[in-house]
DNA sequence: CATGAATGAGCCTTCATTCAT
DNA sequence: GATGAATGAAGGCTCATTCAT
């Protein structure tokens, strides 16, 4: 019924299936069962499409971390951040739809661009709420370890994501848990 | 004056700039001071010229290593380790374009797609390159930790490459480098 | 608060600035703070908007006419004619944006095909209206003369409207009272 | 044979018979018997390919202009004149394609601004010849005349072009003559 | 009267690719 | 090897118009 959400969800699904340049307007269209125009009516063009559909994960993001962040106050700081870690593999197991989406659109020059402002309002976040997580367990050197963790999860990402099979996502789970906390 | 080396390193330059969807023959063309026929006498179309870049790199890059391994035999392994993952770190500073172009083309669905079994075939020599590495230090664990290196490897890059300013490589570098040699 | 006005005088400034092919319903809805949908509620479609506008500018010149034959009765021709000059120049210079939108309309093939029967009808109008002010000066010869008065003051007017800076309105008005009235 | 002469003639044709707007990239092509894409191998843009015509034709009006004036140079000026006139008139009888095409893109918002800087060097050079052609005859006047004889001339061709059929112009055109050449 | 979602045709333009020279 | 004219499909986007509410 609501044919701007069917947009969306086509949009999602294409782009991050083949991409943002690869998927045309006609396409996400001829998916969501709607005519051309209607694209523009609701979008100001492609590029917003995209802009509105990132910044809409990211709110998405946000709002899962401050639930976190309030539900898990006071917990042991090591406790935390093994739960964290383990959400996070979690989500790249159920959500593959939305990391492909974000790693194809985040590294790739021309959306890179497009979203720029956007990717780096949801990067800072993602490293302070890191910073936060990591400092309970590794006090000054959260500073430098924010990086590498999240850095470390783009790349365990990126790898599970478009590995064929033989990735061994557990594994590699238990191993940055085990880096992280002790 | 060799054409067809002009045609490779143009394309190269501009793939990595503005990605591969983004990249029209025309343009290599131009940049390359040459006619937009002759890009088809040499490659049989736009993918195939992708291929060919893609697999050249592939092709440097296994020649280094080749290299290294053969002069660092009988090396303390510490100290292989060390170097290799120092030698990684100045690459990425160095080479920077063509990091961009290897991020690029792999994590994008369409040009994964097109370049797959080349993909494959660097990404097995490079795990196979790590586990020999690591083994030396890590023994039996390195089996698993060669997924985790190569992982941290890209994700690191990928966080470098697209945010040089505030990007802390050395800090990181030397977090690595502890990590794995001790 | 009479939207029926505001989207004629959004219409007939948009029109007379961007010309017809180029102003679309869309920009005149949003200048006149109307929905998209009520342009076709009050107007069959956007040839007739641009009928309607074309026509009720006639009936002011219609109405422009005949208030001054009748007031302007019995005075002696030359003032009369002299007078009628003046009146049309100093025209030019306030109602710039009716003359533009006349000038656009009138000299482009489609809207000149959209509003053909009007327009003879209005030409036929200033034809007469001129003959008879011709013809207390000029007698017999206001049947030929007629002819060049019109197509005079439209080639001024035209040449006046888009190149308003260096044009010399004044001294060509002068030239005019000057061949018409000795 | 010469497909870019075709385009450059179909699209003459259509901008004078439909205006510029009106006529699509698509016809212009079915008219030539030429692909779509050739015209963007030729002319950077629609609007590119309107700015060459145009302006190929100013420089026949100015070899035209240049031949006249060595031709008739020691002529008697007011036969000049005459000459000059009846000259424009028997064009504008031969060459209405061009007129048109000149009228309507000249005084249609849109198309005059992509024009603006041919339209005023075209304008300028003809100004310069009407005072040149004028000052044999008027004198000083002709710094004045000159505006008046291009916007009558402007004027007549307009109203000829468009006029039904009844437009008198032999007659127009030795009330013409008369009036500055006595 | 008034809104704005929805349609679908059409437009300009880009681009990989082919081919005669 | 090398050129560049030529093709035709496809893409993003605009826009007049309709219609349910």
């Amino acid at each position: 019924m609501d044919k701007r959400k069917q947009i969306i969800d086509s949009a999602t699904k294409l782009f991050s299936e083949q991409g943002f340049e690869n998927t045309s307007i006609s396409a996400i269209c001829k998916m969501a069962n709607v005519s051309n125009g209607l694209v523009f009516h609701h979008f100001k063009n492609k590029n917003e499409l995209l802009r509105e559909i990132f910044s809409s994960t990211t709110g998405i993001v946000v709002k899962m971390i401050e639930e976190y962040e309030e539900q898990s106050e006071g917990m042991d700081p090591k406790v935390r951040l093994r739960q964290h870690i383990e959400r996070i593999f979690h989500q790249m197991e159920e959500d593959k739809e939305f990391f492909q989406l974000y790693l194809s659109v985040m590294f790739y020059p021309t959306t890179r661009l497009i979203l720029i402002d956007l990717i780096e309002e949801r990067s800072d976040i993602l490293l302070g709420f890191a910073e936060r997580l990591l400092k309970g367990v590794h006090h000054e050197k959260s500073s430098i370890l924010k990086y590498m963790f999240t850095s470390e999860l783009d790349g365990i990402a990126i790898n599970y994501i478009y590995k064929t099979d033989e990735y061994p996502l557990e594994t590699v789970k238990e191993q940055m848990i085990q880096r992280y906390t002790s």
